[in-house]
DNA sequence: ACGTTGACCTATA
DNA sequence: GTATAGGCCAACG
């Protein structure tokens, strides 16, 4: 069950419950590659090449910080997502991000 | 082929 | 608490 790691991100990144949010270091760390951080950006990159429908848009930093939204289809597509999802957005951050932060590694250990 | 950049994170001072 | 350094691996020029 090993499959490329852009591909793992897309999973976990489709497995995000609505009005949620993560971060790329949390998936980094639950696929193992703790330090591939930024990897996950990448693959991010990649999701809107990708046939799937990904919410990169409920990925965010560490920070809670909208980092890719430039690199969206508009510079407001994403708090707009977020938004529209129930999430707040304020000043290209994320309103109790800590609340709403979703750890796929916990979620799915639970479960 | 080499050097730089990048939607980041952790550690140390 | 902020500031700085290192690491990570793939894509771009």
């Amino acid at each position: 069950m090993e499959a490329d790691f852009f591909q793992r991100v897309f999973e976990v990144a489709r497995m995000i419950p609505l009005g949620r949010v993560t971060s790329y270091g949390a998936i980094a760390r639950c696929l193992g590659s703790a330090g591939s951080s930024r990897m996950v950006g990448w693959a991010m990159n990649l999701s809107h090449h990708q046939p799937i429908y990904v919410p990169a848009h409920r990925v965010v930093n560490r920070n809670g910080l909208l980092t890719g939204k430039m690199h969206f289809s508009s510079p407001t597509a994403m708090e707009e997502l977020l938004q529209n999802e129930g999430v707040r957005v304020e000043k290209d951050r994320v309103v109790d991000f800590n609340h709403l932060f979703w750890d796929p590694m916990v979620e799915l250990s639970e479960h």
